[in-house]
DNA sequence: CTTTACGTTCAAAACGTTTTGAACGCAGGG
DNA sequence: CCCTGCGTTCAAAACGTTTTGAACGTAAAG
């Protein structure tokens, strides 16, 4: 093979290794996207494992989490009795699954717990001696800044989770604030 | 003091300590910087140590990181020796930070390597096999692809990065989208 | 029924990161 | 000039995560 191919291959898969570590996911992870998305044909467990050097078990493993992340799939090969699979390689629908079960989860938690914050912070708020209520005060202010900051990402996760295909940049510029 | 208060600050804590993880800090920075937020004056590297029960040096080094990231400032109490620390309390500015420094160097380096690919791949061609030649194509549908996520990715961090605005985040309730 | 070719699991090892605490440097006070 | 109180540094330890590979389960093939 070309080794121009070799070489774009390597920094494509080294890239989206280091773009996977990035947003929170394993680096192998990443580069298993990458060997199969630079890939026409789909591969096996232990194709894969042979062309990043890395155990079988490794492969297996990580290869399910890229399935329980809608970042690719099974696909079976006729005649095989090997899995085999694909990246997906609709990007969209790949960030959509990410921002959509992982970050759309942790701000609806942090949200929940502002607002059971706030509830608490209310409640006692009779049964505090002054310098107390003072405190609670301050409390109060921080954590609607909090609040608002939540909401926010909150309603641009919608705006790309929500949206049906790929996103023009229209959509996003519209994400006004003030 | 009073519980309701202890219980809203240790979840706030514990919260940005997570939220801190999340995004690729450390926890510890979240936690410190919680802690900050929600005290109305500033604290000495020995009070935060105490406070949340980490080691002097820790809290020094990771003091250091807030800084970096424009999430705290050194304050001078007057009569005081200790350096004291107060948070950044403009969230919106914090974000600038981060994203502007962390998110746009990566996407700026995702697109170059991309675009080198690309270059390669096009200088190559004259030299290679057909099913090569066929191959350097699929490559570079791939890549196309990888670029229009990037150049929207760049896109979306220049119009949070680039708001001018110093937000107050009473105005921020009001984010519409369009 | 036995063998073979596979995928999965998991304990142990390798590896990486974070935390600690002792040593150090530095400045101000006595 | 020597304490004292402070922040910083860094090597070692603690801790957490990832990787490996051997053991295992399973199903098809012989």
């Amino acid at each position: 093979m070309h080794e121009s191919l070799d070489a774009v291959n390597e920094s494509t898969v080294a890239g989206l290794g280091r773009l996977a570590r990035f947003v929170g996911f394993s680096e192998v992870m990443g580069r298993l996207y990458g060997t199969l998305l630079l890939n026409p044909e789909p591969l096996s467990l232990d194709e894969l494992a042979d062309n990043l050097e890395i155990s079988k078990g490794s492969v297996s493993m990580n290869m399910r989490s890229l399935e329980r992340w809608g970042m690719a799939k099974e696909v079976w090969v006729r005649g095989e009795r090997k899995k085999y699979y694909m990246a997906e390689a609709d990007l969209w629908k790949v960030i959509r699954n990410v921002l959509g079960s992982r970050e759309q989860r942790e701000v609806q938690v942090a949200l929940r717990v502002l607002g059971d914050s706030v509830t608490k912070l209310k409640a006692a708020e009779m049964q505090l001696e002054p310098e107390e209520q003072e405190l609670a005060r301050y409390y109060l202010e921080r954590i609607a800044e909090l609040q608002s900051f939540f909401q926010f990402a909150q309603m641009a996760l919608e705006t790309v989770v929500g949206s049906q295909e790929a996103l023009d940049f229209e959509a996003v510029t519209k994400i006004e604030i003030g």
